[in-house]
DNA sequence: TCACAAAACTAACGATTGTTAGTTTTGTAT
DNA sequence: ATACAAAACTAACAATCGTTAGTTTTGTGA
């Protein structure tokens, strides 16, 4: 079986979500844009909330996995880092409309997602934490602020669909050696 | 004359739009966080995208002033750099609420405001991008992709206010250096 | 061809939205 | 005390929202 009605929803809403924001977004408009009636809808999925809950989930959970595989892996730590961050390069050229919505629409989950989601955030931050500290710990890494380092790296990663968007045109590899020397070396020579 | 009440409207949108964004606060729920009824507000101000539209240019004029400075201020191109960074942190303490705003919700300005942000928005980046033309030029920066760095280190201040949100009790000078040591020279030791 | 499930439809609901019109209260300067 | 503007109010509007119920069409396997 190839790709379902459900999944089609998931992502055409996915889409609107990231260019209008969840609340602007109708299930008229969503239909609209699937070609059908706002109730047809209803046959697929339960709500509307419950859209954004598949679509945010389905990456935070492949986030999830993925800094579980890399922390596992016996590498260096700051090759350890590297594959994070080409990790987060990977997700974003393919499913940059999800991360959208997850940075933006998170809150407007329903209070179980919500919190269920916040969680899993909660848990990757601690665990890139644990990476950084380990880091410094080995001397690989300067000892600035944890916090600092921390944010300072996620707030480029996961609003780099910002700028994938305007540059699209790339060469993976360079864009993955760039994004690294700027976040690991600095841009100072 | 101390704050007008126009002011005081302008300054409590921003603070529910950076807690649920600007659709899902409405006029009621304005009005009700003032301790008024809706319908009192639009004797101070036209309609509700024209509250967003001056929470918006608030802060974005005020980038934009400060920018010119630092370019027409004669430094080192490294301390122009810096300061530019010390400019995000202080609009960051001072107005997070505006800069949430700016970030998340500029979609939903009327046709005529979004197009004067997007090029005050614009302008600013090609500010930022010819100082760091200029550092690569004169051997202070690494030539590392030029689009790269400034995207790293922009997404890194504009969204410094979600940072700022969890750990409030900070020591500014800190903050300053340990964030200006992260964008310029890097994290590996 | 028949049966059945998947997926579309129409029609409507109650609630909420931004906004307007017209009126009353509040505060202030003469 | 009077006048006037600022700022609040009540009441209501037309539009749109997410969602439900019930019905019809479409596609598939026996």
């Amino acid at each position: 079986m190839s790709i379902t009605r459900k999944q089609e929803i998931i992502n055409t809403a996915a889409l609107l979500f990231k260019e209008k924001g969840f609340n602007a977004v109708s299930m008229r408009d969503l239909a609209q844009e699937m070609g059908i009636k706002a109730a047809s809808i209803y046959n697929h999925l339960p709500s509307k909330q419950s859209i954004l809950g598949a679509i945010i989930f389905e990456v935070s959970v492949e986030f999830t996995t993925h800094i579980n595989a890399v922390i596992d892996d016996s590498l260096p730590i700051l090759q350890k880092l590297e594959a994070i961050i080409t990790m987060h390069i990977d997700l974003t050229l393919k499913k940059s409309e999800f991360l959208a919505c997850m940075n933006n629409d998170w809150v407007h989950l329903n209070d179980v997602d919500k919190k269920q989601y916040i969680k899993m955030r909660n848990a990757y931050e601690e665990k890139f934490r644990s990476l950084l500290l380990q880091g410094i710990q080995e001397k690989a890494l300067k000892p600035i602020d944890l916090e600092i380092m921390l944010f300072s790296i996620l707030s480029t990663l996961r609003t780099f669909y910002l700028w994938y968007a305007k540059h699209q045109m790339l060469d993976f590899e360079k864009v993955k050696g760039d994004l690294c020397t700027t976040l690991l070396t600095g841009i100072r020579s």
